[in-house]
DNA sequence: ATGAAAGCGCTAACAC
DNA sequence: GTGTTAGCGCTTTCAT
């Protein structure tokens, strides 16, 4: 073995190994790695002998240092958990979500084909949230996709100002020049409000999410339209927070000031499966005493019987396409900023 | 506004440009931000005021270049899908598995007090695994986290080979040299049967994990042993493949070949659900005619009713010590291997 | 206790 | 086409 093989043994070969082994240039070397052409084939051919007899791997933090690159994107869960009671508990609650779940896999899918990886962050408190600004201020990611979970998240604020490249899912709470994608959330309650009606249904009422959050008021404004519409001027709402275990009080509350009613839209699949929960325990039988109908179509709504109706929200695609937004402003950051809304369908099975 | 700042406000600013305004050189610049002690306090304050005065932040990458710590820590879920089907239903399948999330919070609670983040990888692929094992060997993750979701998982032995520091969730199928946390699955398995046998089921049956598992092989060994002891000398398994669907397709077969079957274990919660729907499909009152024992206690066990007795496996506080054992690892790579080994709890609700 | 200087491994002008 | 050179921003001996 020669002895410049040698030491490239015994600590990581660098590209001045490669060079020395190849007889070109360090910077030859990086052409060919970086496949920029202008490089004579048969160079090209023994430098790809000297990578693999060296073993070669570039260093991350070396190119990074000088492409001003961090290769990574962060994917940011920000949200104020106002009663610190728990904090564990509080994370749990978002990362068991399955909308994280397919929006993450959304995420992971469109980075993929650039070799990039999230890098997983969760401002869920106010140290958290400027430990979060600084590692990104550091360059410790290129650009940070934000999934707020509540309306007076001050983080998509936060990096517009300091200049990170940064992209929301769903529409903010007050107008900041970010680019973000979002589903058309009143044609889907519309839809299922149509349902509803079509139905026969008269007296429906709505479990909706927290307030300020503008998915939640949007699907509860578009079904009070549609069902006014419909004939029906009045649609009581009781206020959820996106748990199943919210669902099912929300639902009991429905019930004890309504008695009558013969439909429920619950603004995500959870909470609609906590208020059939409610809803057999007074003995109702679903879809036939009360429809149920329910919003995102996740696992969830596959997770009980009778199977959940409900408003599909392509979460993948969304988050997929949110990534390409972020991507394509962390090339050019001065971009202008874009937002596209996805529409929605309604997925009828059993529960209405 | 002195010119030092003007340039400093223009550009990030550097090191170099914090020492110029507090008047010092760079490395008692890099001491203080360090928290080297040896440095006047007067001085340390000076320096403070000119940190705050350019809005300084160390760059991270040139950082890492030097210390040879990137700060970030790899998750990475490995398995291999096998049915390349629809790669994305796959990854949603093990993303939105309240048991990753789950994982992914204790781990994320652990690294939180060092300022780390996790790095998430799927490796799912023959590409995938090589484009992970690719950027871990560039220095993009100072050390990893396995979670693998089946047997023959080449990507524990890789990272051991290549050196790079690494630990698993649960006991690797092929003994290596690694360090892991794992539950004490027969423990548990024999919680389950010994409760099912005070009960006075006789018929019982498994719904087990894939096979070559280890989690899911202790666990029907664990269970038939303890109800051997009980006088149960035959206890009849299927394969199921940790989802409800797969849960609910195993009770039918059990049922069909078993109809008198009186209480059943499923090797984890998302089955046993899946088991009880079947069940209830077929007329079977839970528990009074079949009683139902799940494992994990995840959000799944909360999700139906009844609500699953089940093996609680405390997950988050798993992941966060499996954690800690990877950053000793980072910290001291001659640190020798180990493995940490929880104890099960039964959580006795209605199913059982 | 502080400063000077030598890199860490890579890319990108710029020459040739 | 290929090599030379100058950094990227930081930490860290080694002097002082």
């Amino acid at each position: 073995m020669s002895d410049a093989l040698r030491t490239a043994a015994s600590r990581p070969a660098t590209l001045e190994d490669v060079a020395r082994v190849a007889g070109v240039s360090r910077s030859t070397v990086s052409r060919v790695i970086n496949g920029i052409r202008n490089v004579d084939s048969d160079i090209q051919e023994s430098v790809r002998l000297a990578i693999a007899a060296t073993g070669y791997v570039p260093n991350s933090a070396a190119r990074s240092l000088v492409t001003r690159r961090a290769g990574s994107i962060a994917l940011i869960l920000s949200g104020v958990t106002e009663e610190i009671e728990d904090e564990e508990r509080a994370r749990n609650r978002v990362l068991t979500d399955p909308f994280f779940g397919r929006a993450l896999s959304g995420v992971i899918g469109a980075l993929r084909p650039f070799g990039l990886h999230p890098l997983l962050m969760v401002a869920d408190t106010v140290e958290a949230r400027d430990q979060v600004v600084g590692h990104l201020k550091q360059g410790g990611a290129d650009g940070a996709i934000l999934v707020s979970t509540d309306a007076d998240d001050p983080l998509p604020a936060r990096l517009v100002e300091v200049g990170l490249p940064a992209v929301l899912f769903a529409r903010p709470v007050h107008p900041i020049p970010i680019s973000y994608v979002d589903l058309a959330n009143r044609d889907g309650a519309r839809l299922a409000a149509d349902h509803l009606a079509a139905r026969g249904c008269r007296q429906v009422a709505v479990i909706g999410g927290p307030t300020g959050v503008p998915a939640a008021e949007d699907r509860l404004t578009g079904f009070r339209e549609a069902m006014a519409r419909h004939g029906c001027p009045y649609v009581p709402c009781v206020e959820g927070d996106f748990t199943q275990r919210g669902g099912e009080a929300a639902m009991e509350r429905l019930l004890a000031q309504q008695p009558d009613l013969d439909g429920v839209f619950a603004a995500n699949d959870l909470m609609a499966q906590g208020a059939m929960l409610a809803l057999r325990e007074h003995g109702r039988r679903i879809p036939e005493d009360v429809a149920v109908i329910g919003f995102d179509d996740s696992s969830a709504a596959l997770a009980g019987r009778p199977q959940l109706t409900t408003v599909r929200q392509p979460v993948e695609a969304m988050a997929a396409e949110l990534t390409r937004l972020l991507l394509a402003r962390v090339e050019d950051p001065s971009r202008a900023v874009t937002s596209v809304i996805f529409e929605p369908t309604l997925i009828v099975r059993q529960s209405a």
